[in-house]
RNA sequence: GGGCUAUUAGCUCAGUUGGUUAGAGCGCUUCCUUGACAUGGAAGAGGUCAGUGGUUCGAAUCCACUAUAGCCCACCA
């Protein structure tokens, strides 16, 4: 083996391996118990960052150690076809060029972003195996390919069908400039330092008053958007707003066009902003168009598409541009003495997030999923814990929104998509804009059938047709992942078999988008929730707890830690510092922890195979300690062994609570402090060479595949370094380790009594070197010790013990003595009893004395908390007999302690 | 405004149904280049568990209130 461990030429070297072995692959027929996982499909523009790489750890931990199980074992990996996100980043290549997509048309758009997607939508990919991914590749989806897009297409007509789709009115974020709606989080809102006007609106039947006061009874309504006026239908008031009460029900005049619109109330008004009286423009305000529906208020569209004004805002001012015409009507207000004063206001304005075009609300039709419906049987799923939030905690927050939730707008203005299954008759569709015939089909032919039955008109031809032109959300098809992704709607054997899946790993920040609407898509048309547990984890933040993000510049970039160190060190380092409950902070500086534990496992490979061409060392062949004779097993090595058979059990238990942090925890402490601190130590002078290493090698090569879900490419490299595996085998599929029988236990002796004495026994090598280190004694130096036991049991393992107490406490001489003598030397009271360092005429008696006082008063001080407790008679009737008679053997130790420390005082007074 | 969460060592965080003297990593101090490993080893300092009150024989843990921080949803005409 290397000096140094080569992490780039390992994992470069295994991956390829691993995937064209098929090692990640599952079959159905290949039987036993599924286990399942489908991946978040991350955005085909995508590249990898903090947040893949902590869910696709979590994620990959859980499926290795699965497979290693003996799970039939599959994780679906695939991306997301991204609709804005994608015609985006083409849209942009084309604008280099000096076109735009209108330009293109249409079809030979499609083919440049298909075109692009070939290019460099392998990017993520590429980059998930660099992490260490063990997905199933063979089963590669993508939300578009043909399978996902029948599903999707299957999925509307069927829900149209049902009546859970329909077609209505919805404001929504436009974009004058690219001409499309956006969504919530494609707009960026700004700080915007504005006015507030505030206009007088006249009172119907009020006289008129004089000379700039056209009207003595008006309400005054403060506005940001004046130019949106022409579209008022209304003015509203808080329902509980004395001052205007006497309005509600009355109208009033909208200045400069004479139209009358009534006074109305509602609560989405607060009294306290502005003059309490806001206009209502249903057509370009999503408050006031749902405050428009409540009141069966008219909506008037003022906008054309790239916002100018249309014909409806008026003659004057149509053609202008929004900013234009806001000039000139609030020149004109202000001219007939409408305009009461302006105010300097801040406000927040969304701009499109990539020409920063300030975002229009527009009223338009779209279409809708009914969600109630839906909903109901997805609440119940999660109420009557057959699909389980971890933590629990979260099922609080789906609760909440499910049971609120609101029909859900899936259409998009967009390209680049899936494309609405429905088909409008052409002639129609020109004579009525409003509300043209259509008919919802899977395929154009069984549309024009449709169609044709649906008019009585049999000399239809698909020309007389034309395709809705929108596309759906993107999460119209995520929302089928875990059974789309399987060949649903054809039966096939995955999705007996696979379906549902086991676990579903993601962040909280998809719970509503994602998690909610595939587990409404599951049970509607799987009949079965997609899922059995789902497994929420935290957020990947920076240092100073801010969130990772391309505008602040602060992100970590995976690859980077990959390039620096290796995948295994991120992967480690991410599941030692995530926990389930919150969000971690991470930097630079954290990856070190991964990559230290990393090199510590090479050494101790190393050492392992230095001693291997030892002769002594002889364990050839033999893989386990089954050809051990139990007699002749030292205490540390049933302690190793313990150890060992503790931390297999604890794997298990933890993993299987999805603790993913305390599982990286405890293989860390098991590999580290018991292997390579104590154990190796141990071995390198054991008085049985060949037994010790015999069981050095089976334990580490047990703690090897403990730890492969975490860092898959170290172990498996040191595990074919050391040969514990042939040229064709891997760690993927070796088992994983469930520890030692209780047949093996007992015949080895493996008792929980030989693990107490072992620990005690290090409390007091350590004991030892403390005082060693407050003596100042070199390392070096060889120094005499007494052990004072007051048990000839104790007495007899410690001098069974004798040599490797010898090497751990660096004394020439152990001397085990079970007298009561109090001896002149500086000495620590542990379990096993009082450890002495004999240092001839080394001892400082006033130094000692002072010592032997400030332990004194520490003792004393102990005793007395205890006493306190024991004197307490409810605390001796009430606790558990372990932690009273606990107290009392404590308290026995501390008084022997003090004997001891009293009659020490005396000999360095 | 509605909901959720957090506050433990200088920093980042564990602490599973309340129970012996509250743990880890990093950082810090001292010592050690010993034949696996200085990306290492040994020892050590450092915490009245945010505050107040309550329940209990016993509270970091349960309850209430307060303070501070953060997240989500709604909203800012």
């Amino acid at each position: 083996m290397d000096k140094r461990y080569d992490a780039k030429a390992a994992e470069a070297k295994w991956y390829p391996i691993w995937e064209k072995n098929g090692y990640f692959h599952a079959e159905p027929s290949d039987g036993g118990t599924p286990y399942s996982v489908v991946i978040p499909p991350p955005n085909v523009t995508g590249i990898l960052h903090m947040g893949h790489a902590l869910n696709q750890t979590i994620q990959d931990v859980l499926v290795r150690w699965r497979r290693m199980s003996g799970f039939n074992t599959l994780w679906l990996p695939g991306t997301d076809h991204a609709g804005i996100a994608t015609q985006s980043v083409v849209e942009k290549a084309l604008d280099k060029e000096g076109l735009r997509r209108q330009d293109l048309g249409r079809e030979k758009f499609l083919e440049r972003v298909w075109a692009w997607k070939k290019q460099y939508g392998g990017t993520i990919v590429h980059q998930q195996r660099m992490l260490g991914n063990s997905t199933d590749w063979r089963r590669e989806r993508f939300t578009f390919d043909e399978g996902c897009s029948k599903a999707v297409t299957k999925v509307f007509v069927q829900l149209f069908k049902e009546g859970l789709i329909y077609k209505g009115d919805y404001i929504v974020n436009w974009c004058p400039h690219h001409q499309t709606a956006l969504a919530n989080d494609e707009v960026e809102h700004e700080a915007n330092h504005g006015s507030l006007w505030y206009i007088k609106y006249p009172v119907v039947g009020s006289e008129k008053g004089a000379a700039g006061e056209p009207y003595k009874d008006y309400v005054m309504v403060a506005t940001t958007r004046p130019e949106t006026l022409p579209g008022d239908t209304a003015v509203a008031v808080n329902p509980k707003d004395e001052r205007y009460a006497h309005l509600v029900g009355k109208t009033v005049i909208l200045p400069l066009t004479g139209r009358e619109i009534p006074v109305i109330s509602d609560m989405y008004v607060e009294k306290e902003f502005g003059t309490g009286i806001v206009k209502i423009t249903p057509a370009h305000d999503p408050n006031d168009f749902l405050v428009g529906k409540r009141h069966n208020l008219e909506s008037i569209n003022i906008m054309t598409e790239d916002a100018h004004m249309n014909a409806l805002a008026g003659a004057k001012y149509e053609g202008m541009d929004r900013w234009e015409c806001r000039k000139a009507l609030v020149a004109d207000l202000e001219a007939e003495g409408y305009l009461d004063h302006i105010e300097e206001y801040d406000n927040q304005v969304g701009h499109c997030y990539r020409c920063h075009e300030v975002v229009e609300s527009r009223l338009s039709k779209q279409w809708f999923v009914r969600m109630k419906p839906l909903a109901e049987p997805a609440i119940a799923a999660v109420k009557s814990g057959e699909v389980k939030f971890v933590p629990e905690r979260w099922s609080k927050i789906y609760f909440n929104w499910m049971e609120n939730i609101q029909d859900w707008c899936i259409s998009r203005q967009l390209w680049w998509g899936h494309r609405i299954p429905a088909y409008y008759l052409k002639s129609d569709l020109e004579a009525t804009k409003e509300d043209p015939l259509f008919v919802v089909e899977e395929s154009a032919e069984a549309a024009l059938a449709a169609m044709k039955e649906k008019t009585g008109n049999a000399a239809l031809t698909p020309d007389d047709l034309e395709q809705d032109p929108d596309v759906l959300d993107t999460w119209f098809s995520s929302w089928l992942w875990p059974f789309s992704t399987m060949g649903w709607p054809e039966k096939t054997d995955d999705l007996d078999f696979y379906y549902p899946t086991t676990d579903l790993v993601t962040a909280q920040d998809i719970i509503f988008f994602w998690v909610a609407r595939m587990m409404m898509a599951g049970i509607h048309f799987m009949k079965k929730p997609p899922f059995k547990n789902i497994v929420i984890h935290g957020i990947v933040r920076d240092a100073q707890g801010r969130k990772m993000s391309k505008s602040l510049g602060n992100s970590l970039d995976p690859l980077k830690i990959i390039e620096e160190h290796s995948a295994d060190a991120l992967r480690f380092s991410l599941a030692l510092i995530t926990s389930l409950d919150c969000d971690s902070k991470v930097d630079m500086k954290k990856f070190e922890v991964g990559r230290n534990f990393c090199t510590k496992i090479w050494n101790a490979a190393r050492f392992m195979e230095m001693n291997q061409e030892k002769p002594w060392a002889g364990f050839g062949a033999a893989r386990g300690p089954e050809a051990l004779s139990p007699e002749a097993l030292s205490s540390d090595e049933k302690h190793i062994l313990l150890a060992c058979d503790k931390a297999c059990a604890k794997m298990k238990d933890l993993l299987e609570k999805y603790r993913i942090q305390d599982g990286a925890l405890a293989i860390y402490d098991f590999f580290w402090t018991q292997i390579c601190d104590w154990y190796v130590e141990y071995a390198k002078d054991a008085p049985d060479k060949a037994t010790a290493f015999a069981i050095l090698r089976d334990v580490f090569w047990k703690a090897l595949r403990l730890l492969h879900p975490y860092m898959p490419f170290v172990t498996e490299e040191v595990a074919h370094q050391l040969g514990f595996l042939g040229e064709n085998e891997t760690i993927l599929l070796a088992d994983y380790p469930t520890g030692y029988t209780d047949e093996e236990k007992k015949a080895w002796g493996l008792t929980d009594e030989v693990y107490d004495y072992v620990n005690a026994k290090r409390e007091m090598i350590t004991a030892l070197r403390a005082l060693r280190a407050e003596y100042k004694v070199s390392p070096a130096a060889f120094v005499k010790v007494v052990v004072q036991c007051h048990d000839d049991s104790v007495a007899a393992q410690l001098a069974a013990d004798l040599a490797s107490l010898k090497k751990a406490l660096r004394a020439e001489e152990v001397e085990i003595v079970t007298d009561d003598a109090d001896r002149a030397m500086p000495g620590t009271l542990t379990k096993l009893g009082t450890i002495y360092l004999s240092l001839e005429g080394l001892v400082d008696k006033a130094a000692e004395a002072k010592r032997v006082a400030t332990e004194l008063e520490k003792t004393r001080g102990f005793i007395k908390s205890i006493d306190a407790k024991l004197a307490n008679e409810n605390f001796v009737a009430h606790a558990p007999a372990a932690i009273v008679e606990g107290q009392k053997a404590k308290r026995a130790e501390l008084v022997a302690n003090v004997a001891r420390l009293e009659k020490l005082a005396k000999l360095f007074a």
